[in-house]
DNA sequence: AAGGGAAACAACCGCTCTGCT
DNA sequence: GAGCAGAGCGGTTGTTTCCCT
């Protein structure tokens, strides 16, 4: 019993990929796109499995990639995501055009990581490390935001599949396609937002996620966490799309 | 120049999820 | 609803490169 093995293990290669192969396969998907990774290799004459095709491609060989160092407003950008979202590389690596997942976490293991230790930071839970031993209450805020987000998608889910938008929670307003987010140049302007500690002339970071009422909202401003019609909600931000059942497999890029 | 350790990066593995039958 | 195949994700490992002694 069990499921069949992706690829025939005996005729595969393994290890590092060769110029000869990377030029097969780009030229593969140039003749006849993406998909069927399975088929792949044989079709494009390569002795690979499909996931390494898979993998070869999405991060090394697509053509839109960013190469390089990651900026510090990359940075920045990557640790805020990564504080809400914890390690859903995918998703992080969506909210950063050019950038993979793979490299992503690549980074966050061997730069970030770092450099939050460095600054006296737990790289798990975003709180100072000599706090780690508080109460949960207080030690664990970040995590209440990543469990009201959580929420947020249940309660939408739930919402889709009974098809009752308004009836069941009509202050929660959950509708997906309100308004342009708050940036209009994501993430430049939201970067320039983290700079300034969280505050801006309109919304902290935390408001601009659609997380008013969370004790991340850091503004206090007036009409900030009132829910109105114009705040954009937190799956525009991160370019979650609604009717989906999960974080994964969700339209990021 | 050589050796050893650390850091960085590429790739693999196992698992989960989704869609189809 | 169950079973299967394909695709995708995150964790881990292996290899290469860099730096220090």
């Amino acid at each position: 019993m069990g499921r069949s093995p992706c690829c025939e293990k005996a005729h595969t290669n393994k290890g590092a990929w060769t110029k000869e192969e990377d030029d097969r396969l780009i030229t593969y998907i140039r003749a006849h796109g993406e998909g069927c990774w399975r088929s792949l290799p044989k079709a494009a004459g390569l002795l690979r499995c499909g996931k390494s095709c898979r993998l070869r491609w999405i991060n090394y060989l697509r053509p839109d990639l960013k190469r390089g160092n990651f900026t510090v407003e990359e940075d920045e950008l990557i640790i805020k995501l990564h504080s809400l979202l914890g390690n859903k590389w995918s998703l992080i690596a969506g909210r950063l055009p050019g950038r993979t997942d793979n490299e992503i976490k690549n980074y966050w293991n061997t730069h970030i990581r770092r450099k939050l230790l460095s600054r006296g930071i737990d790289p798990a839970t975003h709180q100072p490390i000599n706090e780690l031993h508080k109460p949960p209450a207080t030690a664990a805020p970040l995590s209440d935001l990543r469990d009201q987000m959580d929420a947020l998608v249940s309660f939408r889910i739930k919402k889709e599949e009974a098809g009752t938008e308004h009836q069941q929670c009509p202050d929660l307003n959950l509708e997906l396609r309100i308004s342009p987010p708050h940036y209009g140049q994501f993430p430049l302007q939201a970067d320039q937002q983290m700079k300034s500690g969280g505050r801006s002339d309109s919304h902290c970071f935390a408001c601009s996620l659609g997380l008013q009422d969370s004790k991340e909202c850091s503004c206090r401003i007036e009409g900030c966490g009132d829910g109105g019609g114009s705040t954009v909600s937190s799956y525009d931000f991160l370019g979650l799309k609604a009717g989906v059942r999960d974080f994964r497999g969700l339209e990021m890029k």
